[in-house]
DNA sequence: CCCTTATTCAACCATGAGGTTGCATAAGGG
DNA sequence: CCCTTATGCAACCTCATGGTTGAATAAGGG
């Protein structure tokens, strides 16, 4: 997982993480605390945090023998300018017919005939 | 992979899903057409676009023996709203010394002594 | 009909992820 | 000092994933 953005959204792509972000968006907590409502092991819990940890999707401090965990923000920009990037472009090419141009985008394919495409219908 | 957010994330959740998803944008392409950039196989790159079509990430049609692929984009919407909620609470509470607050936040206990959470520095 | 092109399916292999248990470490509190 | 609490680390198991190759299917084209 070299980079950030696959590390971010490979760290959200299971339920239990994304519980873990969603509780701690309403304030920090404790492994132990996080651990609680599940039916896995606080070690498993543990595990998560270093997955989310890892991606910088949370932070944590020292608390005595406990770790709190912070729910962090600019992780989330990150995801949000990727996506927004081609989120406009998909909705673009849908308002408008777009898409029937772009078959024959890539390559004029001079003797199969430009406009086959049209008989998609 | 139950919900669908889960297929979604981890459909993004790898570089090379994520670079045809880029490409799609620019317009729709033929398995073949996505596969010739990448060292992989053209079995790999179907298997990569079924699971972005799985995700809901991608639509194809039928053109004669092609099946170009097509980005679609409402389920970036889907993302886009989860990832809001929690980054305008993240960034609130960064804002702010919620954090502090946050300490204490599982058991209000107003006579354990609030204070103690002020050692945290 | 047979051949070519485009795509998928099936079987297989290696790796990584999520889970478990058991032990080690860190930090107070009798 | 020993005990308890909170957490991390290591070894292990199982299954999903990403890759491979080889054959099958779909759709034209000579």
């Amino acid at each position: 997982m070299t980079d950030r953005l696959t590390a971010v959204f490979a760290a959200l792509a299971d339920p239990v993480r994304r519980d873990i972000v969603a509780r701690l968006a309403g304030g920090d907590a404790t492994v132990n605390e996080l651990a609680k409502p599940y039916q896995i092991s606080v070690q498993a819990v543990s595990k998560h945090l270093k997955v989310l940890e890892t991606a910088g999707l949370v932070s944590r401090r020292r608390d005595a023998q406990r770790r709190p965990c912070h729910l962090e923000a600019e992780v989330f920009d990150l995801m949000t300018k990727w996506i927004e990037r081609y989120r406009r472009a998909a909705e673009e090419r849908h308002s408008r017919l777009d898409a029937v141009l772009a078959c024959m985008h890539t390559e004029p394919s001079p003797n199969t005939g430009p406009d086959h495409t049209g008989a998609a219908s």
